[in-house]
DNA sequence: TCCTATTGTGCAGTAACTGCACTTATGACA
DNA sequence: TGTCATAAGTGCAGTTACTGCACAATAGGA
């Protein structure tokens, strides 16, 4: 197994893009079918037609060729706005939050294919959100720039000047439950599309603000 | 390696729990030594005077010997108290999870080498605070719980009544964000105690009421 | 003293992943 | 058209985490 010495002899040789691809394609079908504990990675070289070295050539993971390689960015000129905004804040802070196409061509079969396949995996849907990490720095400066700048304008009235440690401790605090809205907004996402009561293209945050304006009324 | 045939030729066998504990000490010792991805299982059994088998006996995986056993909990009495207050929801959800700890003797020492040893890699603590995931469906329905209560109060004079569906989304949401705030109070903890800006036996939420109050006027 | 549950071991296997040396097609350029 | 550097792919051998199964040794009560 893992070789892939034996096979349609033509039309070797793709390009680094097509072979990623083509993996990706096998590795969520295979997924989708058996579920991704039976799935091992000879198995989606062997669908895929690349050798096993050839698979963490393009894949760090096992995880990645399921999750694909978008990941999350933030939005430059959102971000702008949203330091100098005065509305909700956590609400604006998830508009932040775009997924970044990396090859932009995608293949929409395989996107939605693919989240059937990760969130019929509740693990898998959490190592996704987990992704997140990788901004989670810049989340936090740009928060604390608001609130720096909010203090700054003496927007809160009620005048108890706080140091900028303790802005900087207050936008640490936003950050992680900022992250747990997302996963919020992830699960419920993906518990709507299973039971199809979503239309396949719709936002995921989409009556997110409301809800998000109702709670945090409730946490005082 | 990994085969202990070798061993002080007294003395084999002691009970299980002790063994697991020989484990702990020897997982947490290593890994301040050398950094979490340099120790391997085999090196762990080698100076626990154990074989990889027993390892496996006792730890699910490399990480629960680190991690330890101890498993999150609720309090129920704090948690009938929680369902009828109206003080700080956050805070007081914060207050309902205590660490269970399963066998009670801890030996101090093994308790906060481990602390620093977890603490010192990023990866680990997340692990850790993901545990918590085990009792995200019991706080739900706790939270819940509360807020049905105040509803059927009508406590939100507003009186924009709020169906059952509607209390129980709000209560998932809630939820996810207790997460984030947990992993905050846990970071916020790791970070102190490695720096020895904090007492060994401190309370790991201690001022949190305060910064959370603060935090979420901002959040409007 | 014997018996049995507890504790521990050896071994063989699977699966994810890595480093290294090597081949082969592709496309650019002389 | 030939040649040549490079992108893309492969084979192989090794490491590490983890599992199932059958078996060995011992503690501790009957």
């Amino acid at each position: 197994m893992s070789t892939a010495s034996d096979r349609p002899a033509a039309s070797r040789r793709r390009n680094a893009a097509e072979t990623t691809v083509a993996i990706e394609r096998a590795a969520v079908e295979l997924v989708l079918q058996h579920g991704f504990d039976q799935v091992t990675v000879d198995m989606i070289c062997e669908a895929a037609g690349v050798s096993q070295r050839t698979f963490f050539n393009h894949f760090k993971t096992k995880d990645a060729a399921l999750l694909g390689p978008e990941l999350p960015t933030i939005d430059e000129r959102a971000a702008r706005e949203f330091i100098v905004s005065d509305g909700p804040l956590l609400a604006e802070a998830v508009g932040l939050i775009r997924v970044a196409p990396e090859h932009l061509p995608v293949d929409p079969k395989l996107f939605s294919d693919r989240i059937r396949a990760v969130s019929a995996h509740p693990a898998l849907l959490l190592r996704q959100m987990e992704r997140l990490g990788a901004i989670e720095g810049e989340l936090r400066e740009i928060i604390a720039l608001r609130l720096r700048r909010r203090a700054a304008d003496g927007a809160d009235a009620a005048g108890s000047a706080e140091s900028p440690e303790e802005l900087e401790e207050q936008a640490e605090l936003i950050t992680h439950m900022l992250a747990g809205v997302m996963r919020y907004v992830g699960m419920r996402w993906a518990r709507l599309s299973a039971t199809g009561a979503l239309p396949p293209g719709a936002a995921p945050d989409a009556g997110l603000a409301e809800t998000l304006d109702r709670v945090i009324r409730k946490l005082g």
